[in-house]
DNA sequence: TATGAATGAGTGTTCATTCAT
DNA sequence: GATGAATGAACACTCATTCAT
């Protein structure tokens, strides 16, 4: 991925990555404070206490800084919903898997709320964010719709629904739920992270008629 | 709203209000192509087929013109959707108005695709646009939240749900689905809008207890 | 003096005299309010109730505008100071001159406290006011230096002194102190008129030898 | 002051502080030479040797380029005059204080006259510079009314007139009038300064009674 | 005469990136 | 590796003046 000038397996040593780290962690917390357009690199490196020439020594240019943060930020995510399991038998586990995952989603958007918002304004200006961040939902996507095959092949789901499309549709509702809640300041900001699940569980629980309506 | 310079009630002529609309229109086509921040004054005023200081003239500055431009934008929407009706006295009533309105909304974000992806962009950078658009969403989400009350109070819906919470998480379903669809060009932009609108729909009427389960 | 469009001997209609007057007033209203360069023709066709494009029809331009106030100016102060008498017989007619003279000039400026500094300001950045005020401060000191000259024709005043130089050092001490006490806000704006004239008279006498001093 | 970009003790390298100085330098003529409003930043960092961004590294903005400018001519001046008395116990004394003090300022004024000409300038379109000049007259103004005032103590000057007001009339009498000789290009500039010293000289001490008038 | 819309040249300032030390 | 001074392209905005109506 290119996102460093350390070429091929050439090994930094414990120092350079320790300036590394810091040059990144200066750069996640300019970004995240300014937001990437107002972000001075003078202002990163002062954060990282060294001049903008060692900026350049560790990261191609300023948009390669940006690259790092993210795709630090998304390791982070990514290390948090590792363990998540989306299969089950019966209806009570898929319903166990499904909020499970929507709670880890959603504590996941609340502690990254600032870098989400990041996230969301690159790649409203930048192609090459704009592809990565369209690749990420995909994959969410992707998975989600899987598991409602899986429950159209059970008869759960009924058969005549697109898979792909109500994933995408319960899919974009929790993360646009989550960016409104965490990071727009909205009214739903009062509500809690349990609260939240509570109400998107709800909806995908009816919408996959996994809950009986009386 | 002091969107542009016309003092007051002072009358503009026809040839000052044709000039004032080709600027705007020449506005709009540069920064729907370029995004806000890239656009430049002199391609506008070259679009328009004047000079920068002409634009000056009609417009206080770049950010009043972009004013306007959404502000152009928001009309056009809102004469659209004002036909609308969210009330009904029987289920498949309700069902009528949700569907209608879902089809609505989701046309209009087709037709006006690129200017949705532009107001998004600068509600990400500016805090003025930002919270229009804020209001907007508050607005629309309200609006839902009311229909949702008075179908619990006919019973329709289970009365344990937050209507706001409820009303939100649906309508960004929406909302976003359009994004992806019309704005991202996704795998959802291979979709007609009958058929995103059949899916949001099916879950708001599931969500909402308005469609049988079998 | 060419100040206006009007070529040669053209008589101006009642009403179009009328107008100049307005812009001129105007004009004297907004330069002295904001300085020469800060002042926009604008701004004075607006006081004076008329188009832009109308200034230009009794004004050549700009500057021309500026003339034209400043020697409305130099008139009503010439026309103050048109009675005044420098010569006299005895001393104590001398002094009744000197001090009449100081008296006048210094109620002149106060009257006419902020045009002189626009006179000021304007010499300053524009060679051709420059020129003019230079020739209005030589024609007051060449006079004062004749008055001078004709004391020491009597005896009065030493021979051994520079008229011009000393009549030099005599007006710019008036003229000075007119232009800090009703121009600048000094600690000399608290002093009267007369309080300065009387300052202003010793200094004089003193100098031209015209007060016994116990 | 901060009229420059070196934050708090920061030390310069050599080299930075000769181009600081090289800018400063070329400033000062641009500035002395054009004016300051018509002075263009392209000239300055063209007669700097160096880019305009340059003088951005060691400059906030024009204005503080200014500061700079006025600032090293104040204290070019400043130490000039450092040496002076005022006071002295004998008639003979006060007058060669006196004396002394003419001669240094109309020499410090002559050989600065073009800065004191800028002085001018910004003094009557800057409010800063404005307040910078007032307050520099007014200490010149009250030490001259502290010498007054003493030689009122001892008898020498009579008791009736106001120290400060004298001192305010012979303090403008002397700075104008170097005005006038070395940078209005009167008449007075065919005068040495010798030869205005001797005539200020004669007005201060006929009018502090220093002087027997025969 | 009066209007006021149109013009467009002109310039201070920013900041990512480079490279000599 | 580290530094930070130097670079210079890029751009919004102003306003006196003109001229078609």
């Amino acid at each position: 991925m290119a996102q460093d000038r350390t070429q091929g397996g050439a090994q930094e040593s414990p120092r350079a990555a320790a300036r590394r780290q810091a040059i990144l962690a200066a750069a996640r917390r300019v970004f995240v404070h300014d937001g990437y357009h107002s972000a001075r690199l003078t202002d990163i490196a002062a954060q990282a206490g060294c001049s903008v020439g060692t900026v350049y020594t560790y990261f191609e240019d300023r948009s390669e800084l940006l690259s790092a943060v993210l795709e630090q930020v998304e390791q982070e995510m990514r290390g948090r919903n590792r363990t998540l399991r989306t299969d089950g038998d019966t209806v009570e586990e898929v319903k166990g898997s499904i909020s499970q995952a929507n709670r880890f989603y959603l504590e996941s958007f609340r502690k990254n709320a600032k870098e989400m918002a990041l996230m969301e304004q690159v790649a409203l200006s930048d192609p090459v964010f704009h592809r990565q961040r369209q690749e990420r939902a995909a994959r969410f996507v992707k998975r989600n719709a899987g598991m409602i095959r899986t429950l159209q092949d059970k008869g759960i789901v009924r058969a005549g629904e697109d898979p792909e499309m109500l994933s995408a549709a319960l899919s974009v509702m929790v993360s646009r739920l989550a960016y409104n809640a965490f990071v727009e300041g909205n009214f739903l900001s009062e509500y809690t992270v349990e609260q939240l699940a509570e109400t998107v569980d709800e909806v995908w629980f009816r919408t996959l008629g996994l809950e009986k309506v009386e």
